[in-house]
DNA sequence: TTCGGAAGTA
DNA sequence: TACTTCCGAA
């Protein structure tokens, strides 16, 4: 039956979200900051009411696109509590993740930028259709030439915590809401959802 | 529209 | 460190 193990290795296989590591972790390192873009925009992505703002892009894992720019740059500001942000900004600060390797640009389509989950396996997503040859698996588009000039220290046999990353209310809100109910193990059933920090 | 340097902020 | 702000260039 059950194994003392849990949750965190296997994956559901049915439902089950994966993002890459660096998707789980929320703001990485023990001291803790405020939240980053990518994450943000992770947070929206998986909502639908942002659909109409921002959304995955059928056909290719990992692909998003902002289709209203301004929104998401106003949501953007909202959440850092900078009134002047702009997607002139937010682009500038979505283009410093290229050298990050987190996010890359889909030259071509306007608005559409693209996560690089790279080798990190996002089985079936939700939003996302993803042919059962996993023609997004290798050899697709080289993103680069060379694997990972860094060093990937952290899914080699590293067990995450299976945090479904999700925000319930309030995360677009100025003042940080401080969530000390979560540590504590307030574990709501049937909506398993729990603030990033 | 997208890019990336440069300086500034917390 | 992770943007934010500004801006010239492509």
């Amino acid at each position: 039956m059950k194994a003392g193990g849990s949750v965190v290795d296997k994956a559901e296989g049915a439902a089950g979200y994966h993002f890459p590591d660096w998707a789980y972790k929320t703001e990485s390192s023990p001291g803790s900051r405020q939240i980053q873009l990518w994450h943000f925009i992770l947070e929206l992505l998986q909502k639908e009411e942002f659909r109409h703002v921002i959304a995955w892009q059928q056909g290719e894992y990992g692909e998003f696109v902002i289709k209203d720019p301004d929104e998401v740059a106003r949501l953007w500001g909202r959440r850092k509590c900078k009134p002047q942000m702009n997607y002139d900004k937010l682009s500038r600060a979505l283009r410093y993740y290229y050298n990050k390797r987190i996010l890359h640009k889909t030259k071509g389509k306007r608005f559409t930028y693209k996560f690089n989950f790279n080798k990190l396996v996002m089985p079936n997503y939700p939003f996302i259709n993803i042919r059962p040859n996993g023609e997004w698996g290798l050899g697709a588009n080289s993103l680069g030439p060379r694997e990972s000039p860094r060093r990937d220290r952290s899914f080699s046999g590293n067990s995450m915590p299976p945090i479904p990353l999700a925000a319930s209310k309030g995360f677009l809100g100025c003042f940080s809401p401080r969530p000390n109910q979560i540590r504590s193990g307030v574990a709501r059933n049937g909506e398993a959802e729990a603030v990033l920090r």
